[in-house]
DNA sequence: AACAGGGGCAACCGCTTGCCG
DNA sequence: TCGGCAAGCGGTTGCCCCTGT
């Protein structure tokens, strides 16, 4: 069936040779294309106008920019797309040289693969109903080897407060195409203490399960945090780390609410890339968080692992003792896919905060910190 | 070396939109 | 206001190439 503006005459079908894009590109050099449905005639194609058109736009165009798309680009597209869904050719009109088919392509075949993989809704850039399930507890299993309790002291019954964090992994990717046996919940981190904050790190009570490799995408980190002290003060800070330099915070108030966890320790477990760690630990800054002894068996992480990963645990393993001193009351890790998956607090406040919809405010938002390894 | 499967990409299809008489 | 036509646009298809077995 061909096109109706093309029914008249016998048209060709398929690729195109080097002979008619020559033919086209000689026409519209010579003469433009002031009408689609007369090109074909006038340049000698047995094409129709229409196919003469997306040939000259999505590939004869003199100004297009051929190749792979550039990480800066893959960034714009997730962004505007956020906003702008599945309209394509607004989407291109952000990334000079590029058509809205390759856009469209691009989307199809490489972004929406990693927002899945990353438990994100393509469509909504929300957190997809199974991921929501997982991380609200759905998933976990309480004999779940991989899945660890942390209980302390409660100094207080505070609220809960919490805090997330996501990373893109290849293991998180993997369990699109393979999800995992239902025993494997996610990671969880919920933390409720006197501050209603909660913490964790991707790989802070990892046990590295078969099946289920490390990332090897550079470990990015999603991270958000409120604190909520008694006096009302809020924090805020959510991070989507990729790199050493896509970390925001916003702080409302300072911390003065007595839970140990300061700006340093919160930048160290997001800013892994750039070995915050360490710098916070030889600060002092991330001394003390307590996890309680099962972790003490944990095994180490493979060696080799990428940022982001091993960063957090020697802190972790060895803090000593100030968790419970400092209202880090009682913890529940729970370490899905080895701890190599998502690893989440609560999807709410990631939510409420527009954290996968833009909302991250500092510098940039969340989704620009994505990273890939395409 | 041969084959199968999957991914990427170019092109097509059909609906929508805008313009003009 | 309506109808016809062309262009714009997004979804879908199918081919080709690469990779793994």
């Amino acid at each position: 069936m061909g096109h109706h503006c093309c029914s008249k005459q016998k048209v060709k079908r398929g690729l195109w040779s080097p002979e008619e894009d020559e033919k086209l590109v000689k026409y519209i050099a010579a003469h433009g294309h002031s009408c689609w449905s007369a090109v074909p005639k006038h340049a000698g194609l047995q094409r129709c106008g229409k196919s003469c058109r997306l040939r000259w736009i999505n590939y004869l165009r003199p100004d297009l920019k051929r190749g792979t798309f550039t990480e800066q680009e893959e960034r714009t597209i997730i962004d505007v797309h956020r906003i702008l869904g599945n309209r394509w050719a607004q989407i291109a009109k952000h990334l000079p040289g590029r058509t809205d088919n390759e856009v469209k392509n691009f989307w199809n075949s490489c972004i929406k693969k990693k927002l899945i993989a990353q438990g994100l809704d393509p469509k909504t850039h929300n957190l997809l109903p199974a991921s929501r399930s997982l991380l609200h507890g759905n998933g976990a299993n309480p004999s779940n080897p991989a899945q660890f309790h942390f209980n302390g002291a409660i100094a207080n019954g505070g609220a809960t407060t919490p805090f997330t964090i996501s990373s893109p992994t290849k293991a998180a990717y993997d369990t699109v195409a393979a999800p995992p046996p239902p025993e494997m919940a996610p990671a969880m981190y919920d933390v409720p203490n006197s501050a209603g904050m909660l913490m964790g790190h991707e790989q802070s009570a990892a046990v590295e399960i078969p099946g289920y490799p490390y990332p090897d995408n550079g470990g990015g980190v999603l991270m958000s945090f409120r604190d909520q002290n008694a006096a009302g003060l809020q924090t805020s800070m959510d991070f989507m780390n990729g790199s050493s330099s896509s970390s925001s915070m916003d702080h409302a108030a300072g911390m003065p609410n007595g839970n140990g966890f300061s700006q340093g320790m919160a930048a160290a477990f997001v800013d892994v890339t750039a070995g915050m760690w360490t710098t916070a630990v030889e600060s002092g800054m991330c001394a003390g968080i307590e996890v309680g002894q099962q972790q003490q068996s944990l095994p180490l992480p493979p060696q080799g692992l990428v940022q982001g990963e091993v960063v957090g645990r020697p802190t972790m393993l060895n803090g000593v003792g100030a968790a419970a001193d400092k209202g880090m009351d009682m913890m529940d890790v729970s370490s899905v896919y080895g701890g190599a998956g998502a690893t989440a607090f609560d999807l709410e406040l990631m939510e409420s905060c527009g954290l996968f919809c833009g909302g991250g405010g500092g510098a940039g938002n969340a989704m620009e910190q994505l990273q890939w390894d395409c």
